[in-house]
DNA sequence: CGGAGCATGTAAGCGGTTACATGATTTC
DNA sequence: GAAATCATGTAACCGCTTACATGCTCCG
């Protein structure tokens, strides 16, 4: 039950119509929490069906855009999700189970998609480096509690990209290593 | 399609039930792949169905078991999908998403949920380098290639386990004062 | 022989993904 | 006025989750 709360913290941050809700996604939020534009419509749909937003009346739009706001029911909602408990999702991560795959019929080619994956997490890397001297550049002033927590998420999403991009650098090494050495062993 | 190749590469640890492998899952290839009873059952079938795996017949086995071990078809698929290609998969962080959320209508009682997980992860943390001292004890020394690769995904186990913990201190104490200093303010 | 738990499975539902559909606006 | 693309949607599928079902074995 997250897309929905996603959905409403983006509109409280700004109203929106369901293409801009996509590609805010596609820039920030969705980093933490992807949705396609097709989740993005069907979920406005059930959340103005339960009264937690609404189609802002006024001026048709250009275009034939719908611009979303949140009603005070949705608010409410929102702020009761944020106390509510949710264990951790189990990780899920194909690169590992390669690996571990690897280990028992061999390195093959996945020294290719290794370097791959350490590509988009460098480039992932940056990009949060730059939002983040773009975004919050005063780093010893007191900041509002908005920032703070936005700051904080956007910290963890450089973490862990620096995390996989220096794993993944280890793993190249380690691989590049085993294929040079005992190509097409299998380990029979 | 993962879940297949993670049964596969744990059948060519060892040939297994279901249950066991149901086990298996739960303290080691699952912590980057979880899987239940159901669906590691369902999938078995569908292996056998292909013609990757089969039922030991020899005896009966104690009980209503049955043991299963990968056929050769199933080696060299598993062998092909080390080599595939395969985009990572965007992250999916519910607690992310409530700090984004609580920047809007206030912190509320994250502050519990935060200690929660970070007691999660510590755990997690201790379990993984538990494991890593017992089954790769000797740092200096040559490894097999075998021994290589899963102490590497370990590894990642570990340093993704400390980002967590990490982040999440920094994340209580923040939250913290910020409950603290301006409870209920909601940023109206 | 009756209850606890072991072991394997079935069924329903849900969220997410992929592919396709429709109308409206802009561009040449 | 034809083509491109913007904007909103519908439909089908698929893997995972949750809940339930069935038979077998071990133990008192």
């Amino acid at each position: 039950m997250s897309l929905p709360h996603a959905i409403l913290t983006a509109l409280l941050e700004k109203p929106s119509s369901g293409l801009e809700l996509t590609r805010r996604f596609d820039k920030s939020i969705g980093f933490f929490w992807a949705a396609t534009h097709q989740q993005i419509y069907r979920e406005l749909g059930k959340l103005e069906d339960a009264g937690l937003i609404r189609a802002i009346p006024g001026p048709p739009a250009q275009g034939r855009r719908k611009e979303y706001e949140v009603l005070p029911d949705g608010r409410e909602e929102l702020a009761a999700w944020v106390s509510r408990s949710d264990d951790p999702r189990p990780l899920r991560d194909p690169l590992a189970l390669r690996l571990r795959a690897a280990a028992m019929v061999g390195v093959g080619d996945v020294g290719a998609e290794v370097r791959r994956h350490l590509a988009v997490h460098a480039a992932q890397l940056d990009a949060y480096r730059i939002m983040e001297t773009r975004d919050f550049p005063d780093d010893q002033a007191r900041q509002t509690a908005e920032a703070t927590l936005q700051h904080l998420v956007l910290t963890a999403g450089i973490e862990m990209e620096r995390f996989w991009t220096e794993w993944l650098t280890k793993v190249d090494a380690v691989v590049s290593e085993l294929g040079d050495a005992g190509e097409a062993d299998g380990k029979q």
